[in-house]
DNA sequence: TTACTATATGGCAAAATTACCATATAAATA
DNA sequence: TATTTATATGGTAATTTTGCCATATAGTAA
């Protein structure tokens, strides 16, 4: 692929590729009224603590969250809320499939 | 992971992996100001034209865009414009990374 | 200090994604 | 009909992603 295009689109497909994960969707949905614990998620996705602990570093890593040790547990929370606003169009692509 | 969270989040999550990818973020980018025929894509990219028309696959089996046929050649399109809109969140997220 | 709890990390195997080459298909033209 | 052109598809190797297990780490409490 060209350079240019390359350098353009990369750190959007690196957020992208973030939330491009049916648990991390639920992670943002379920940060969106506010900071959760890491057992929390574990608990509501039924997945490996794990699994859970490296889908909120994917998530970490691109910049879509934040995190503050309290503890002995680690608060995760919404760094750019706006981010809650692209579901009502993806909804619309859902919808329009055929 | 639990049946009901994957059930609500796998359909948003299959249409935001069709986005993450650099090269199809430019082909969107590219369809924002009207619909362009795959030639166009191939020499804009430096891709093969077989990975240029996987990628218009991809695009068209998540409904992000349509295409209609026209002599030899295929033209492409958005099918939901709104999906430019989150590229501002995208680059907020993007900014505020450190 | 020792034991316990919450979270993170290393390792690995399975699955998914990507890009190329070769080739098939379909429409236009000679 | 035979040829050319634009696009799609099959195959495959390299890479990336995913999820689990085992274990490390850090904070708390006994």
């Amino acid at each position: 692929m060209k350079k240019e295009i390359l350098d353009k689109y990369k750190d959007r497909s690196d957020v992208i590729k973030a939330l491009a994960h049916p648990a991390r969707l639920f992670m943002l949905d379920y940060l969106s009224d506010g900071e959760k614990c890491v057992c929390k998620f574990t608990e509501e996705l039924g997945l490996d603590q794990s699994t859970v602990s490296k889908h909120l570093a994917v998530l970490k890593n691109s910049g879509l969250v934040d995190f503050e040790k309290r503890g002995l547990n680690v608060y995760y929370r919404l760094k750019c809320p706006c981010i809650m606003n692209i579901f009502g169009c993806i909804e619309t692509v859902n919808k329009s499939e055929k």
